[in-house]
DNA sequence: GCGACATTTCCATAATCGTTGAAATATGGA
DNA sequence: TCCATATTTCAACGATTATGGAAATGTCGC
């Protein structure tokens, strides 16, 4: 990741309201969620909520899709994972990252039996 | 790192020029870099930059000590890594750091001549 | 077509941000 | 003491940000 998609990133991060999105669909995981459903859960009104989606959107952390009526908002996990990267490489001494290591959704996943 | 303290070092490092400062102190190294030898490695006046280091510091990432007539800022490793496990946990599910990872310092340090 | 729903776009507003010139503060040396 | 150096503080300024009301857009079911 380059240094000018990082600030982006970063200061897509930085704000209260962002952060809560973004963590909520990293739980959601990457089917998303429909911004409806994430306005109710975080309590923000629509316009507000659609003006943070729109800069998350720019900053490549998450994406969005149309079903019906609704707008899933999903987020970009290997955009994190490269977030990740650019911050350990740059800000950290380039150690903190497992070599295999992948961004992936937080919540409870199927569990794919051996 | 709570919620509030990530958002902030968020914040702080959401800015070209604080990005840059924070980069060059991590390649410092815990001894640090006199304000004047960033200033000048980064091509900065004097009181801009100062107003980036008062945002730095404020978010715990950098420390500062006087030392003559110089002020030596430092990066705090611990507070980086602090960020990257707040954000692995909560916006990357939890699975990217080494058990044992700590931010450390680059590799290469800057040799000063105050 | 119409009407309900889901979300965005437009517009205005207050607050915060990044930058700069000028002045102030602190230190060390002659 | 006076002077040079190093950095901060103060006071502006234009630019960007986050917010919310109102209106517009798109979609579905009838």
């Amino acid at each position: 990741m380059e240094k000018t998609d990082a600030l982006a990133a970063l200061a897509a991060l930085a704000q209260d309201n962002r952060l809560d999105v973004f963590r909520l669909l990293v739980q959601a995981g990457p089917e998303g969620m429909p911004a409806g459903a994430i306005a109710s859960s975080l309590d923000l009104p629509p316009n507000t909520l659609s003006f943070h989606f729109d800069r998350l959107r720019m900053a490549g952390l998450v994406t969005v899709r149309r079903e019906g009526r609704s707008m899933i908002y999903a987020a970009r996990f290997e955009r994190m994972n490269a977030l990740l990267g650019f911050l350990s490489e740059n800000c950290c001494g380039g150690v903190l990252l497992r070599p295999d290591a992948q961004c992936k959704p937080a919540r409870r996943r199927a569990r794919v039996s051996a």
